[in-house]
DNA sequence: TTTT
DNA sequence: TTTT
């Protein structure tokens, strides 16, 4: 039995491409996306380096649809997930793995993203996977409690 | 209307106390306890310094529940959370402010505590809100997508 | 002698107001401001609630001196930072808390703020505390080691 | 120019390995080894589901000798870092990717790890890079504030 | 009021 | 492949 962990991953940065709307089988939404952060440090000449590292980005059910629907190339966004490794075959037989961050929240900020207001998603929407709460991201689950009414709380 | 931001607190300390846990007058439980942590730096003499601080911290419904049966003075834990000011006014009517932390997640390390296997919990349950998850801290909630079948796998 | 522990503040919200750029008497800059998170809910009768948090920000040195300059009343900001109580008599002699977010790093956003090119900072600069890298904040400490040469790599 | 962006891991798992002390051409210090953290889930058919994810740990100079030097095999710890993806050919001159935490902060807890007095590092240290501060982990950069004497504080 |  |  699995003893708790913790698993999460913060990003903040910007797309490298518009994101890819797919579903499952089943109909289940998820969208995949590449975003970029930069590390940068001072090499020993005193020369600002900087390496710019891609996260390849999966959003799931509803979340995906809101990623499909309002995130594009260049979009700046805040990123709450987990890394998580999927195994698979290439074209010759051969195991190869992939590193992936499934995203569980998204901020959108106000920066970059060149066409404003994007077209009406291409995708059919086979399915509205997932919560009612249309514009929100999913992230008031349960485990959130509201500020309960004054006379509520007992302390 | 407020656009979407981020308020979350990371927290890694030992109880300060046993954590009480009372509910609601709907019957909602809420557990609270302090958690110490501590900050430490070098003063401009070179010697260590030390302060401790001391979080209040709030658990709602099932996870204040599992609070109050397994956490106890001196245990050590790692708490995931957003600050909440919350205000009230004290016996001669003057406005006070409390801030405090309202946990959304909780894992519980092996580290401190007195008495391992402490006597079962006084209060009555007087209900079992939210979730039917026995011995989860209600982390798991819908926007954590498990990984799925491989087949179901779009990309 | 205290155990290592961990005490993180992440938010993402606009300011309230521009930022009091100060300098203690040993000339080291210290900006202090308030930054807005919301929290939303869905109360028991469906309908959508919002409670504004605000956070009273500190930030020292260099990166208080940053604050000073580029952030204005709207802007939006990550913050990363630590939870202080600070302890203090108000003029009844009584004595109070206050909690502050200490910042230890901060990623400004593109959004908000109504003066962009705000005019150049009144405080006059008594002292440069603390590092050589001017449009930075700092956060490329000791700890944050580049990505090596390849041939310097032993694994 | 890169933007300022976010790249932040925060891990808490076990240890599967013992560490692997090796030191760069350079005698800079380099530690690595990898961590569990395990997803939990409930599939359709209400059955507990669980899956291991293992990272892959960087830590460099004084933080990678203090791992090589206090964590073994099964060992719990919390773990902040960065995703960094590097790029190697494997022996059939294929281009391989790897994807490693690059940590920069470490936090030991009670749990796990076989032989608690572990016998003194076998690899010699050819040189104690950067730090002064023996059992620390070198978190306590220049970006950490101290609280100040109070009149030194000035708001 | 915690912990090593 | 992003951004300033």
């Amino acid at each position: 039995m699995a003893q708790k962990s913790l698993n999460k991953v913060i990003l903040l940065g910007h797309l490298g491409r518009d994101p890819e709307l797919r579903y499952t089988a089943s109909g289940k939404a998820v969208a995949t996306f590449t975003l970029a952060t930069s590390f940068q440090w001072r090499d020993q000449d005193g020369n600002e380096q900087d390496k710019t590292e891609w996260h390849r980005i999966v959003a799931w059910g509803r979340l995906g649809e809101i990623c499909g629907e309002y995130l594009s190339k260049g979009k700046q966004v805040f990123i709450e997930g987990r890394i998580q490794t999927r195994e698979w075959e290439d074209q010759d037989g051969n195991k190869r793995t992939s590193v992936e961050i499934i995203a569980n929240d998204l901020i959108m900020l106000g920066g970059g993203g060149q066409n404003q207001s994007r077209p009406a998603q291409e995708q059919p929407r086979r399915q509205n996977t997932g919560g009612s709460r249309p514009a929100s991201t999913g992230r008031r689950s349960d485990d959130y409690y509201p500020p309960p009414p004054e006379d509520e709380i007992p302390f």
